[in-house]
DNA sequence: CATTTATGCGTACAAGCGTACGCATGAATG
DNA sequence: CATTCATGCGTACGCTTGTACGCATAAATG
């Protein structure tokens, strides 16, 4: 059982920003960031130690700078963090975060075929 | 725009818990918990107490007894949970949620085929 | 070389969170 | 009636979170 301390939301965009572009410094999660949600920069260095404390990313030092990188897969993570709003909000049931999903949130006609397809592909395995 | 300060996740809990039986008192949302998630009754008053001030739930004594009751209704905080979860970790894509919880979370064929009802409800509206 | 710029690292700090105790008081029980 | 039980309400407390500043130092620039 790996013991993980909980990431926090903010720890999450700081994450998620390394995954795509991991191994990176600093800077580069920094930019990397959507314009519309730009933290301080020393904010984004506290977040990649804390991140690195809890254990989702190792870091190096290439020289003088920093260099951090993915510990934790995405998929873990994603895991984690799903079951435990489901858990929380939906008393484990899947259905009803899908349900809304769906409903609430628009899903164009690109993705409506790919959802199709995931359900055949899942309805193959089942049987 | 009704300005609420965000909930948490233990207090998500609880809202939960009291959408399922509101109005309710603080010890019928204690007990209708989860016996595997069992806190302690004054935890449960202080969540009260905090969904209270932070505006999703209201009360009034009944004789001598607080009896809590839904504000919010639970589409909206589920909205709100929901899309700040998809921005932080899918940078605002549905899609990478849904085939998580397709790929990763069991679904029976009851729900499967609920599911393909859902979509093609959908593909009507979009056409 | 002197100055500016970037970075690491230590530290800060208020607000929020999770969890709960203690006291006063009113209700129930023997 | 005396004792036990339940509840409201105030308060607490260490931990985490979000956000960041300041200093020292190394690199780049004029």
């Amino acid at each position: 059982m790996t013991e993980r301390q909980p990431i926090s939301k903010g720890e999450m965009e700081i994450a998620r920003a390394l995954w795509e572009i991991s191994p990176a410094t600093v800077r580069a999660v920094y930019e990397s960031l959507p314009s519309n949600r730009k933290m301080g920069f020393s904010t984004v260095q506290t977040y990649l130690r804390r991140l690195e404390t809890k254990g989702y990313v190792t870091s190096s030092l290439d020289g003088r700078v920093r260099v951090y990188a993915s510990r934790t897969k995405a998929r873990t993570v994603i895991r984690e963090t799903v079951d435990d709003l489901v858990q929380r909000l939906f008393g484990g049931e899947t259905m009803p975060l899908m349900r809304h999903l769906i409903e609430e949130r628009g899903i164009d006609e690109k993705n409506l075929a790919e959802l199709r397809e995931l359900i055949d592909r899942l309805e193959q395995e089942t049987e």
